[in-house]
DNA sequence: CTAGATTTTGAGAGTTACTCTCATTTCATG
DNA sequence: CATGAAATGAGAGTAACTCTCAAAATCTAG
């Protein structure tokens, strides 16, 4: 019914797993029941507006079970497992390849794959991103734990020290300008390409500010 | 139980304070009560171990009243309100300057007068960026709000639109980078000078990772 | 200085996210 | 089918807020 399902892993993955018990397919499915209950909640009446409880019965499960699955009500929402996969894609990248376009090259393909995916999710993430402060947080810690596993790449490219200052500030820079772009979108109601966009950041993080002078 | 005598002659404070009224001045003493009261407990027991009730009976007012100063308990330990005079600051620099030589200024002055007037709230602000969750979720959430006002600033000097995705996508990099400075320094026990640090910052976003090829 | 208007405070009740514990149910396995 | 392990639900508890209302402190006129 609700196409809304966000839970599966972000770039596509052999989709038959073999004989997962019972219980694994509950879970899975259990998951996915108060994944889409919360959407359904919100999209009806808000973030705000909507209590655990509430969750809960849509989901038929109980409060305790929610709170199982999910540490907070904004990890309900956002949940972001697509960090790991982007990693193993940017390491897979030519190691002569300039830095930056390894970058821009699995921001595309993320993007792509998301917005395939399921792009509704994409969007109501974005704008709760900007609406509700909760939620905003909460991608702003997830957005500095990217940041962290930014510099290990990062450091196996360039040699650096991955705790050095310039490559904690570095990675930490580059994440912020592209959840920038990110707020940018949904604020902007969705108007723009949200891969143009993030093309647009990466250009400004290279070359600085259009008019500026070097 | 008032001990205060005197609502007359304010005009023996040594700074010329204008006349404040006894209203206006109970209120930043209780202010000040609130958050003196919060540091010391902390510092005692931690941020989670410390309750609201536990601050409210040691500055001697009601929980109540501690909600009425401060919408949370975060904002007891940050109150940042350097940003306007930093803006300021920004702002009162010659126009024909290079942008990152202005904001390296700016930078190196309120953190002289920051470490100055309090080293160890400065410190202890940033070490609990680090450990507390919550106090980092607020410390990136009025990052934020700093790149809005700096946005404004970038856009006077450089002509282009404060709400253009390039000068948010600056304005953002920009702070995102300086907060992974302070950051670093609390993990690494605050031994490096934090000017310094941040100097190495600004040079970073300026000029790219240091063997980095352009 | 006093009286009345205004602001600030305290007390208390209520909401909600989240934690912990324990008994019960549900699945896995020999 | 029996036994152990894991998942669930129920319930009590905590703490950060929110709201309301009456009492207290301060300000302002007369």
């Amino acid at each position: 019914m609700n196409p809304m399902t966000a839970a599966r892993t972000p770039f596509s993955s052999p989709a038959d797993r073999p004989q997962l018990g019972l219980r694994e397919r509950k879970k899975i499915k259990t998951r996915e029941a108060i994944r889409t209950a919360t959407y359904a909640l919100i999209k009806e009446q808000g973030y705000d507006a909507t209590t655990i409880e509430q969750i809960a019965d849509r989901a038929e499960v109980s409060p305790s079970t929610v709170f199982r699955y999910f540490p907070t009500k904004e990890d309900i929402v956002l949940t972001d497992e697509y960090d790991a996969p982007m990693l193993e894609e940017l390491r897979a990248r030519p190691a002569g390849e300039p830095w930056m376009d390894s970058v821009r090259h699995v921001m595309r393909m993320a993007t792509n794959a998301l917005m395939a995916e399921d792009p509704e999710v994409v969007r109501m993430r974005a704008h709760l991103g900007v609406q509700v402060p909760a939620v905003r947080s909460r991608m702003f810690e997830s957005m500095s734990e990217t940041g962290r596993l930014l510099r290990a790449a990062l450091a196996d490219r360039t040699g650096l020290d991955p705790d050095s200052l310039e490559v904690r500030v570095y990675a930490m820079s580059l994440v912020g300008g592209l959840m920038e772009a990110n707020m940018t979108w949904a604020e902007n109601g969705f108007k723009d390409d949200l891969g143009a966009l993030l093309d647009r950041a990466l250009d400004v993080m290279e070359h600085g500010l259009p008019t500026r002078n070097p």
